[in-house]
DNA sequence: TTTT
DNA sequence: TTTT
């Protein structure tokens, strides 16, 4: 009953989104996002940790994310963890962890940009799922297909 | 730009809440939340600090919040900070903060019950602004009125 | 840089706690969470969706958690996304997915009790990782070994 | 009892660090940060809606502010919701709400720069409260005298 | 004004 | 008072 699931991420791309077009007017798009955190070891050396996560995104979102994400950028991140279970060619059962985003925001400003376009004013840096909530996650001019989210 | 505003209490009610019904069909709930936290002084003493917070639910969670929520009870919330402003009658500037709530969860089974609603059981427990995102925090069956928020 | 790998979850255990007591006086806790969500689908049917995590809590976190925390209790969680790589005995990269949980929160006053222990109501319920913040996450009077935590 | 009260801001900073220096050693930064929201009114046009946000920092994150976060930067801050009370001059119960930040990170690379410290890229632009959890908000080399904050 |  |  009545569970919450939530994931706060911020980190930076390590790659482009990789972006597929569906049957049935679907898009998926999938990131691989690095938040590295540092800290002192018991010997005062400085270390580093990267985490990779693997985020899903999909319809609209995943438009303004094939669109604007590029390599490099940091995003901030909310969405759930996702889990797929299947058999693999041995039978032996896997599983596979996913951030399903169900929100993101660009951040830095003008970290990239080069040909900043004049459509990221019109709402593209803050990409919310679909039936965006009026005051608190609202999306852009998206008219996702996210009902036929199958998830 | 893009920004973001998120506040995660879980606590309990200070009193039942304050519904009011407005014109043009609009519901708010107001409700006190507190949020105790304990620790020990340097004296090794146990210190009890509680914060109280003010919540504003509107439409359709407004509803559930009245129908189920009762003093004393525990609940999880999401929501933003809001703040107004106004002069008083001195001509004073004054603000008020509010949580304006995007979603809660009624905690704990059977803490208050007596005559545990069936309804309770049928998804009212958590209840999620307006055009509940469908993955995440789903609404029950709530046709707020929550286009109408005059936030 | 500096990044954020937060998650936020509220469920239900699945199992009592497996703790593993290791050499150097390191104390590790792994549990099973299930967050819960419920939605409507297009059809207007109910659809319960349950997801499970595995949580690691390590010192005075995992003695708490072996000593309160029972099958079917709803606690509320703070933590990270861990991802520990390997290679199976194909020589296959593996990977599994963890929440390193940094506090937890028993929530629901005597859901379960029967032998409600009176230690519990001396600040157990709520234990925050290593080096508690005085005035955020206040740890119980656990002396936890944290320092020494393998991470 | 065990409550939450988490707050998450990602926005801009109105003005410079204003920092004092108290006595028995203790520094405190006030911070004002704009969390800005937009969206869409329901005749389709875009709507701007910016919070005021006042934080608090204490000890070495004051410091780490005062030093390094400027007017117009944009920061990520995780807190809690601290409400101050007491009588005004005609007797009227006063309260004001404040964010007392507990960690906060610079966002954007280079948003600023021009005399970029070499410092910032050996942890300051993370920090974290009073005796840093290892492994999660490691805060660079403050000895902060956090244990002194009257909160 | 809640809860433990 | 920030940012886009």
């Amino acid at each position: 009953m009545a569970g919450v699931n939530k994931v706060i991420l911020l980190g930076n791309l390590g790659a482009d989104p990789e972006v597929k077009y569906l049957e049935g007017d679907n898009v998926v798009a999938n990131l691989r996002l690095a938040t590295t955190e540092s800290y002192k070891d018991r010997n005062g050396n400085k270390v580093e940790q990267t985490e990779w996560h693997d985020l899903e995104l999909w319809g609209g979102q995943a438009k303004v994310a094939e669109q604007y994400l590029k390599k490099g950028m940091q995003i901030y991140v909310e969405g759930k963890i996702k889990t797929d279970s299947w058999q693999d060619d041995q039978g032996q059962n896997r599983k596979r962890v996913r951030i399903r985003v169900l929100s993101f925001t660009m951040l830095g400003g003008r970290q990239d940009s080069g040909s900043a376009p004049p459509a990221m004013d019109q709402g593209a840096p803050q990409a919310a799922a679909s039936k965006p909530q009026p005051a608190s996650t609202p999306a852009p001019d998206l008219s996702g297909d996210d009902d036929d989210l199958p998830f």
